[in-house]
DNA sequence: TTTTAATCAGGAAACGTTTCCAGAACAAGA
DNA sequence: TCTTGTTCTGGAAACGTTTCCTGATTAAAA
């Protein structure tokens, strides 16, 4: 037998439909033998009333914006931020939408949480975040006729996507450290190739190596540093370049979260910054502000509020071109500064 | 008339239910120009497919955790932080459950969201962040039998909650600070009657005030600074603090964000930390950690894993009395000593 | 032309509830 | 005893879709 429903309790209790409907919604006109034998046979049988069906003749509705990230967002400060402004947009628009949060822990996670999306018509529209989407994922929504936006998504997307150009970020960030006459820069990010098949962290280092070759600087992969997404990792990681004969004398960080790191690992080991190592975030969160650090700002909280009002004229119905963010931007606080010693 | 329906489609299109049907869900078997004459009716009237009356016969059951909180959730780190432990949990438990979040934005607010929630069965359980519930809303929740938890509710509270003590964190911090030989003691918070009759700030403030008592030291009013929850706005009455004409050696703010922003400020006018003034703040986000700051810590990301779960055991059925969560406690770091001069 | 197969369309049945109407049972009042 | 009213109960109708079965039409094959 397949499901129970409230006929096998029904039957089971040997009263009417409607009887068992009252118990369940405790009303009044039901003797106390009776709701009591019906508690019975629901708990005999494990019945558990179908959400989805006891709303139909309700007639009340239920309306989601869908936001799909992977399960870690808010170690993030990055997704924190974004969900920020998509919350304002949300409450702004007074529309009675409420937001659901789907998680995906790999690609194939995804893609089967994108079809039980689609399937159970779950939102009114979807914003994917960091999530990139196959040709036929983009059409299986489109289909469905679900509106969806992407959010830190920018370059040779085929669908609407509201995010900066990390690879741009990435290179400012390093040409503001080359400017500053340093040579030995390095990098320190998330791990490029991930089982989300994520591409921020690599387009950021695209970017630090556009700067290192127009600067004349020979990459030295030694001081590029890989791993999880936190701070302990960017301290310990920090610790080791400090091991090498020749560390470096700026680095780069894909997040203020590992610029944070970076800075107190730096801190334990008796190094300055800025004089001795300059350190470069990504983020511009409040950390950074805490901290004096130097940084990309790109626009997080803004880029919430930009996508989730884009989706709403879309769900309206809409036929706009998605609103640009402004670019990224270098905002310079006290964590750099130039080289003690100019070396080649 | 009231909603349109695919029936009312169907007559307007001169076709049959099930080819109205069809054409939503794409299926082959329509001619062309059926389709394009349905698409039409579509369009003319504003026909919305009803997502409930679709998920019946599909079959595709949708559920969901909700939690609720105030719109602005997440300008909150501590919220934040407590929303990755329940998305750890349920990421953990693999039930395919995934988050709901609906905000409210004042006490009128909860309630009709309250009532939203009951009466479109949204949710198999929900967590209440924040938000005090009455007698009747508590009722209504029970009646309905929707299993909850509160979060950030300890005291007197006649339903299951997790969180830890305010005042009892407020009282900690205090003290130590007293200690220390501190007896000019600024308190900044949050204003302490909201819109939404949260009372958090409060909590941790008469926690503040039992033990300046202790220490016999006479409140005053003037260290006693409330305001929204920023760093911006802990800046800023951080200068006025200086302005006084004893300002206070010592700063106790309700969050870690504020106490970064009351450093900030305290930098700025080149007044040392904590030489010249110790600041202590709340929560232990990473913000404490990358500041060094001495703080308290609440085990946030652990209450909300530890809410998310026991509410997935109240969902499954399970009986038992909610977890408890390690008291509050004291994180010494870098940002307080003893005042440079004893004074009375 | 006739048969067979393929395509398209209509509408009943089903999905699992709630709600309403009517009837049964019973008590109280005349 | 007969009314009248009250309380409780059973089940049909409704909620708005999808899906399946059937029949009609058309195209292809014999």
């Amino acid at each position: 037998m397949g499901r129970v429903t409230i006929k096998d309790v029904a039957r089971h209790a040997g009263v009417g439909l409607g009887t068992v409907s009252r118990v369940m919604n405790n009303h009044p006109r039901v003797s106390p033998e009776t709701r009591e034998r019906v508690l019975k046979a629901i708990r005999e049988l494990g019945f558990r009333p179908n959400a989805t069906a006891r709303r139909l003749p309700r007639k009340t509705e239920l309306r989601y914006i869908g936001v799909i990230t992977h399960p870690f967002l808010l170690n993030y400060h990055s997704i924190s931020e974004r969900l920020r402004g998509v919350q304002t947009a949300l409450s702004a628009s007074d529309q009675g939408l409420d937001l659901a949060l789907f998680s995906a822990s790999s690609a194939a996670h995804f893609d089967s949480q994108l079809h039980h999306i689609v399937q159970a018509n779950a939102v009114e529209g979807l914003l994917i975040v960091d999530f990139d989407m196959s040709d036929d994922q983009v059409q299986r929504l489109r289909q469905a006729r679900i509106p969806f936006v992407g959010l830190n998504h920018l370059r040779g997307r085929s669908w609407p996507c509201i995010g900066t150009d990390n690879e741009y970020g990435g290179y400012v960030a390093t040409r503001y450290l080359t400017e500053l006459g340093h040579r030995r820069i390095a990098y320190i990010g998330d791990n490029m190739v991930d089982e989300y098949g994520f591409s921020t962290s690599q387009e950021r280092y695209i970017g630090y190596k556009r700067a290192l070759t127009e600067a004349q600087i020979h990459l030295n992969t030694r001081y590029v540093r890989l791993g999880d997404h936190s701070y302990r990792m960017a301290y310990d990681i920090t610790q080791e370049l400090l091991q090498l004969a020749q560390p470096p004398t700026a680095i780069f960080a894909m997040s203020d979260l590992q610029a944070a790191g970076i800075i107190a690992a730096l801190r334990a080991a008796d190094v300055h910054v800025p004089a001795d190592v300059s350190v470069i975030g990504y983020d511009d969160t409040e950390l950074a502000m805490a901290l004096g650090l130097t940084t990309i700002c790109q626009h997080l909280e803004q880029s919430g509020r930009l996508a989730a009002g884009y989706l709403l004229a879309l769900i309206a119905g809409a036929d706009t071109p998605p609103p640009t963010l402004p670019n990224s931007q270098l905002i310079v606080r006290q964590t750099t500064q130039p080289p003690k010693h100019r070396l080649s």
